[in-house]
DNA sequence: CTTGGTGCAAATGTTTTGCATAAGC
DNA sequence: GCTTATGCAAAACATTTGCACCAAG
């Protein structure tokens, strides 16, 4: 059952309910949010970074890596962490992903087989000791381009 | 049901039979292989680095990273990719591991509930256009060590 | 003797951080 | 005004790579 993704899962407002963390409302941050909202093709914090910056020629690097991490940690956008560079998703709704082995390309991993077991995590923490558990179930394979570009250079070899 | 995982999984000598890519024996090779064999607890490719370094002192960092990544290919070993570095497993059979958001030490992740459905990778082919389809299953929190780390810490600002 | 591998050092690419200044609240 | 956040540049970090030399087959 896709999820409807028209609208936004939650707003930057809605954010301040989590008064755990007491944090400031800067202009930058709301910029770095909305660009996650806006990019839904699973951003890398540069991509992202480039279009904070066509909006505000000023933001600094340093800053949408730390408002990367504290919206996440708020659980205000998902942190997909790939090899080669974390990647950005607006839905934070559990749902696993699948990577290019070969140019680094994300998209969702949907479908029945595509999910772990409800109870995993608190049978981790059993087993293990360890708290606070989540998990993350990635794919990794070949994108159409790179299947192309590879059997391009076999032929140019053969 | 636990491997018995006394005996080594493959041994260097078997990996010969794999003729797709003809590949020399270098004693580099073979003393990063046998590292990881004997360093059981998914070290990192650091951890590998000073235990070849301790038995050749001229064996550089280098060489290290590109054995390891040639034998992952090969599936010799296997690589636990997590944030913050690279761990490496002696054992190739598909488990999940665990790893801490605090000091990133990682463990095996067993039990049932912590598997991936049998043709998940086979329907995630059909539904991207992706193909040679792999998963890996990682899980996160907080180890023993770092729970009690982050207890005292909030004990002394409270 | 040919080809692939090594050692070294430098480069790469992503992310973090120290610090002085600016801006929320 | 107290504190958090920003911008900048430098640092940190894991990993890769160019190249001259070495060694496996």
């Amino acid at each position: 059952v896709p999820l409807c993704l028209d609208a936004p899962l939650c707003t930057f407002d809605s954010l301040e309910g989590m008064a755990s963390m007491q944090r400031r409302n800067t202009r930058q941050r709301q910029l770095v949010f909305e660009a996650v909202q806006h990019l839904r093709n699973h951003p890398t914090a540069d991509d992202i970074y480039l279009y904070v910056r066509s909006i505000d020629s000023k933001i600094s690097r340093g800053t949408v890596y730390r408002n990367l991490n504290l919206l996440s940690d708020q659980g205000a956008i998902l942190d997909v962490r790939v090899p080669g560079g974390d990647h950005f998703d607006f839905n934070t709704t559990e749902h696993a992903h699948l990577v290019c082995r070969e140019c680094g390309a994300v998209v969702d991993a949907l479908g029945p087989a595509c999910t772990v077991s409800e109870d995993a995590d608190a049978q981790v923490e059993a087993q293990t000791g360890y708290s606070e558990v989540g998990h993350a179930l990635l794919f990794t394979g070949l994108c159409p381009a790179c299947q192309q570009k590879l059997q391009e250079s076999e032929e140019k070899s053969a």
